[in-house]
DNA sequence: CTTGGAATGTCAACAAGGCTGACGTATCTT
DNA sequence: AAGATACGTCAGCCTTGTTGACATTCCAAG
């Protein structure tokens, strides 16, 4: 396992060894159970999991979108969207509203009650990432997103991008 | 919200906007499920699950554990735990011997066939960080190692630092 | 030495939330 | 009129989390 010679970067070409990989991998698992713990807690209280964090996070973003395109982003199948979907509607969460030029289309919206429900999760969760954003600094977080946005699927970074991010343009 | 002054970085504190924010929590979200999509795969042609990877990395990290200490590192419940555990011992991947010292510990490692799988699976997941550590350069990965480390909980950076990794070592 | 509590691990049963497959209805498009 | 599309639903399965009950083993106090 030759790794070759140093390259003029100044940064070691070892800085790719399995033990580094493997520390990262590391790193994804435990930061993501840290990532996701907030929210777990407030839902859990109210009898609603991830499945619903996520519906409730993606419809926030997109209010009006229609359940086809939440299966897409979300990447699950209908069957179970519609279960977590229907609980949420009968709550008084989410609304659906037959579409105006395509009356098979449903279009989702978060009422008042969601948005608050939204805030409350989204809060716990930006508090821990401004925390991390804060510890690390600003190269950090840079770099923080450029891996990760070199991890997803090609197909997932296109939802990912099509999140307004005003950072990015400049 | 002000924001104070400046600091010395060159950068602007006014990084921590919510939208800076959200994208950042989206990108954990896409970029966890690229992280797992590989193993996953390989997983489901054996009748495995996410579940499986986890016992297994963990086993392969610290050979001869106890089903505790997993317990400890995994944050599940020991009955969720077992039930994965023991088609691992049937399946013939993981071994199981009595404790020396103390009977009531089973210490646990992996069989020839169990290193096998743990290697397909590593390499994958391996092979994508490898991807995303080349394309995002490596001060982009010390970011992203500095922030998902302050994003994890204090106990399971207990745990996270017990692996080794010798770039940290100077 | 015995005995009771703590630690370790196993078995059983249940729930959430994935999945596939089949089907119904309304609507749009051709 | 016919086929495609969007959505909802029923039924049934799997994985993986949960709690409760229980057996075994160890250890320390009496």
């Amino acid at each position: 396992m030759a790794q070759g010679t140093p390259g003029q970067t100044g940064q070691s070409l070892l800085f790719l060894t399995d033990e580094q990989l493997r520390k990262g991998i590391e790193a994804m698992f435990f930061a993501y159970r840290g990532f996701t713990a907030d929210p777990d807690r407030i839902l859990s209280d109210q009898g609603y999991g991830r499945a619903h964090h996520r519906a409730i996070h993606f419809i926030h973003r997109s209010p009006g979108t229609t359940v086809n395109n939440l299966l897409s982003v979300l990447g699950v199948t209908k069957q179970s969207l519609n279960r977590v979907l229907r609980t949420l509607i009968e709550d008084g969460l989410v609304a659906s509203t037959v579409g105006k030029r395509d009356k098979r289309e449903r279009h989702l919206t978060l009422t008042e009650t969601g948005a608050a429900l939204e805030r409350a999760l989204s809060d716990a969760q930006r508090d821990r990432m401004r925390h991390a954003y804060r510890a690390a600094g600003p190269e950090a977080v840079a770099g923080f997103r450029q891996v990760l946005e070199a991890m997803m699927d090609e197909e997932m970074r296109f939802y990912y991008d099509a999140l307004k991010d005003r950072s990015d343009e400049r």
